[in-house]
DNA sequence: AAATAAATTTTACAAATGTTAAAAAATACT
DNA sequence: AGTATTTTTTAACATTTGTAAAATTTATTT
């Protein structure tokens, strides 16, 4: 941990400002460390966000990280933001070089598959509504700092239904 | 790999076997030479194939795995299966003493997480006819090897909406 | 080959979700 | 405070997907 510190420059950043953009290449890989931020890819017709990272989290463009490859997603900050960065580059040579920095890199990964894995299990067997309260119970503060748009497409479903599914229980 | 290799039996199951149990810690990975399994987990009223594996994959508990805690899901081959075993009490000995195997098993986790991911983003704005399209595209042998119940729960669609899909074209 | 079982498709209807547009409410701005 | 802007909710209707049961096809067994 502390010979990733060494590397570690501390960046901040007002709210809406565009941290990460999609077709390119990402240099940088980021841990929050006040505020929170939304994941999205553009389609033809509209814009899917996919993940919210906040405090604590690792915020970064997977595939340009994983495959140094073009990313597929933009990333808006939600709020004024202070980050931790970590250049791409320095932390390979780190993994190279260092057998408990790879072995925390492939934990990082790992916890990462297994969240990742256990929301897309989630998401083909519950139903909206289902998903929307599971949601207000692990991150009760996500509905209060992200508009329902947001909250809406992360749920896979149209903003319409999920003021249906709010109005249910008044 | 060769050290890997040092640590690696084959095994062979028929049709049929239930290889891995949810609700149990397992010990083992397993690198699939031949033939087909489903993973998929239990819930009150059926169950859910959430992904298939066959030659050239990676096959485990991801949770047991990562966590060392119990799984969720069972895992049933499809056909006699060929395959090669990994115990992971060894696998983390060498990730412990070799970077090189650190650094490997750093990437297989990568690599699995931009997958999941992938196909997590694409359930959120393909409809369930071009998510069966791209399927029929990328893994045709699948549809020929896999009964469509199985696909239809794959896809996250009843069997008669994948019937109806299929239906359409022709 | 016939009989049985399993898998797939079809049908009819019900429930959930989407779309579009408008109204209402909340928030930001001057 | 008052106006403009943005966000959220509501309404009406269309479409998609699900459920249950029957019909058909395919595979398995005797």
């Amino acid at each position: 941990m502390q010979k990733l510190e060494e590397h570690i420059s501390e960046v901040s950043f007002p709210k809406g400002h565009i941290l990460l953009r999609a077709n390119k290449v990402e240099s940088s890989i980021y841990f929050i460390k006040k505020g929170i931020a939304r994941l999205y890819t553009q389609t033809p017709d509209n814009e899917i966000t996919f993940l919210f990272c906040k405090e604590g989290d690792t915020l970064m463009s997977l595939k340009s990280y994983v495959t140094g490859q073009k990313g597929y997603e933009d990333v808006e900050l939600l709020e004024d933001c202070e980050l931790y960065q970590l250049k791409a580059e320095v932390l390979e040579n780190l993994y190279q070089s260092d057998i408990h920095i790879a072995n925390w890199g492939r934990k990082l990964a790992e916890l990462e598959l297994v969240k990742t894995e256990e929301r897309f299990i989630a998401r083909q067997f519950r139903t909206a509504s289902e998903r929307y309260h599971e949601l207000l119970q692990l991150h009760p503060d996500l509905i209060q700092r992200v508009q329902l748009g947001h909250i809406a497409s992360y749920l896979g479903i149209s903003q319409v239904s999920l003021s249906r599914i709010r109005a249910e229980i008044r």
